[in-house]
DNA sequence: TAAAAGTGCTTTGTTTTTCAAAGTTAAATA
DNA sequence: TATTTAACTTTGAAAAACAAAGCACTTTTA
């Protein structure tokens, strides 16, 4: 038997990256805030992670306005979905002796 | 939209703890030794894992011997299986929307 | 118009987690 | 007898996670 964790990806052990890819999969654009309020995290806290995605080229961020108020969203990018996606398979190859 | 991680297990977020209830799952008894190598890790660091695993009840440790020869086993407990199979379970329900 | 509140961070510092390396005890093998 | 193996425990360092506070800016509210 093989090394059944080695394809997984370390950046998606995080629970939270987990989590914001998996609303950014669904959802192409997405705020700070509503990502803040849905993960029920600190401000920092979420900044920092979205801050690891980005460095990895997960994520992107557009920084726009709404009306004259400023408004950051963030979307998936192609690495960042192909990554996931990736990392998904991982996890049913190792799940699907089941 | 509801918080998409809120029901994944923390003991889960390591891939270290995941690989090695993925391994129990299938092979209803393993030796310290075989963990090891099947997942490339130093003892100190498997033993530290499956000490968490051991006070979370989720796994139980079997100490016997092969002749005369001490044999640690590992095999998984229903407490185990069932957090196990929950945090699969939300794992799943976050990405179905896939 | 002054105060309060919101947005989206960065910075700081603490706590938690992870991990490797070395030490340990007892038995097996050369 | 010396070395090796099994299965740890202990120690300590490095990395990661996190909350709280600060900040610059804008908008809303009193």
């Amino acid at each position: 038997m093989k090394n059944p964790i080695a394809d997984l990806n370390k950046i998606f052990d995080s629970r939270i990256r987990l989590g914001v890819m998996s609303v950014l999969v669904v959802n192409n654009e997405i705020g700070f805030n509503d990502l803040k309020q849905m993960l029920e995290l600190t401000d920092g806290n979420l900044a920092s992670h979205l801050n690891t995605l980005e460095q990895a080229e997960f994520i992107k961020v557009h920084k726009g306005f709404i009306g004259r108020k400023t408004s950051t969203t963030y979307s998936i990018t192609a690495l960042g979905k192909q990554a996931f996606k990736a990392h998904l398979d991982a996890l049913e190859k190792m799940i699907r002796k089941l």
